[in-house]
DNA sequence: CGGTATCCTGCTGGATACTG
DNA sequence: CAGTATCCAGCAGGATACCG
């Protein structure tokens, strides 16, 4: 079938969804959230476990993903300070997601490959 | 359980992988491939659907998806040209998980503003 | 209609140094 | 340990103009 339908006014996501998706599949978020819904882990073992994430890069996907609720800053004032991050309930409920979101390309890069690969050899 | 394991090897997302998701689920993508699963549109039809778009992004848009078997390109040599571009299936495989993820968005998004109204009260 | 080409700017994210 | 501060380069993406 094809266009018919002129200008009909497509369900619009919204900016502010926009917003929490691009704060939450990001590239750092999505690989932080990915860690500590293994285990909590503190910033240092958080920079072991990305060893590529800068520290700026790291502080700021941590306040962002603390700000929208998914996950707890836990601070046990030894010294020097302990400071923990945990997953929160929200950010649980996307571990399902996270999770198919992954699979989904480990199951379909090979078709992708395959379409690069004629897509690029074309005159 | 506090962080106990030292620097264990955290199952790393892949730089291809990350590539992927990132021209599959960033901003303009996600709504293209939103509309082309409801329909096949021209170009202008997605301009006009995606009134914010801009050209050369709509442009690098389709290009990238195309290239990555999400999206088919059909020319149909009139005058003038009409070319359509149709969701794949590969691009179908998609779908589910694109719902899944607004439907995300809109219910947990009164809890991460609560969150965020909280966060940002803080001295 | 369905695009390229070019210029330009704002913002992300890296490198580096310093601090409670 | 767990950050903040500053500077700076690169590039994504917008505005504009033009083409088959």
């Amino acid at each position: 079938m094809p266009e018919t339908t002129p200008a009909q006014p497509v369900p619009q996501i919204t900016a502010e969804h926009r917003e929490l998706l691009d704060q939450t599949l990001d590239k750092w978020s999505l690989q932080v959230l990915d860690c500590l819904c293994e285990q909590p882990l503190r910033f240092n073992g958080l920079r072991r476990a990305i060893p590529v994430i800068t520290q700026k890069s790291l502080t700021a996907t941590l306040r962002r993903l603390e700000r929208n609720g998914m996950v707890d800053r836990v601070v046990v004032s030894t010294r020097p300070l302990a400071v923990e991050y945990r997953i929160s309930s929200l950010g649980r409920t996307l571990q399902d997601l996270v999770d198919a979101l992954l699979r989904w390309t480990t199951e379909t890069m090979p078709d992708v490959e395959r379409a690069r690969a004629r897509f690029d050899e074309l005159p």
